[in-house]
DNA sequence: GTGATTGCAAATCTTTTGCACTAAA
DNA sequence: TTTAGTGCAAAAGATTTGCAATCAC
């Protein structure tokens, strides 16, 4: 668990970011990266964190998330007006909301097509598209 | 502009959602449902009361948005993680959203269709299928 | 009257900021 | 060193809440 080495992978995520890889940015990279796609809010991060035993503020766990995501390495998405979400997997594709569960879940492999997509408007272009799937349990 | 007989519609709509017709409820309806469609937040709906010389608190403006949601007069729609909009249009329709501007728009017609939509997960139905176009001004 | 509704101010929640301290390079 | 990054506590914004005063029925 207190693996001392470096992490080659990690490592070159920040490096390619251009982000200094401190102890904390390194410690959240992991969390983050190590395991599979993830849809995590700050608090949640910080909470994994602290339970890893890493010692590192809130303020520096949305610092990241902010700086991860400006480098491409997250993907923010917007499903819930109180919070906000980081996506692990940047590539093009969509979201489960389990609304009463407040959570969040890839649509896998490219199983929503939008095929007719309008002209974007004029001295405008699309910057992305997003497709939510709100979910609520059956009754 | 100081109307003073009954604005059959409006009231029409309040007593259908079983909320009582205030003063304040029927003036904020009127300011949503008289014009055409519109997106607005609370904050712009409390000014353009304040600017049209009806008092109401910012407070009860939240709670008349709300009682029309759950009315099915409003739809929610969640496009900017730190502002809520509330569409007075509540049939099926898609949204642009101007990042820049902060601003949104109906997509006209039904030139978004979603074709292939993924099983829903056990246990679970849909609830709604929301696509968003994020528009970025063009360079 | 009496129960729903409102207004206000305080509380809450998420996120951001300012700034002295610490740590990479 | 020297400059970027961090932690803390305070600030900021949006929204909600508690409760006494007010209004619709």
């Amino acid at each position: 668990m207190t693996e001392t080495r470096p992490y080659a992978r990690i490592l070159d995520l920040l490096r390619a970011a251009d982000l200094r890889p401190t102890r904390q940015r390194l410690a959240l990279a992991r969390l983050l990266f190590e395991k599979g796609d993830r849809h995590i809010t700050a608090e949640m991060l910080h909470e994994e964190a602290m339970a890893a035993a890493v010692r590192v503020s809130l303020a520096t766990v949305y610092n990241a998330l902010h700086q991860f995501t400006a480098a491409g390495l997250l993907r923010e998405i917007v499903v819930d007006a109180t919070r906000s979400y980081f996506d692990t997997n940047t590539s093009e594709h969509h979201h489960f909301f389990f609304e009463q569960a407040g959570h969040v879940e890839d649509i896998p492999g490219s199983e929503v097509v939008v095929p007719a997509l309008p002209p974007p408007p004029h001295g405008t272009e699309i910057d992305r598209v997003d497709v939510i799937v709100r979910l609520k349990t059956r009754k």
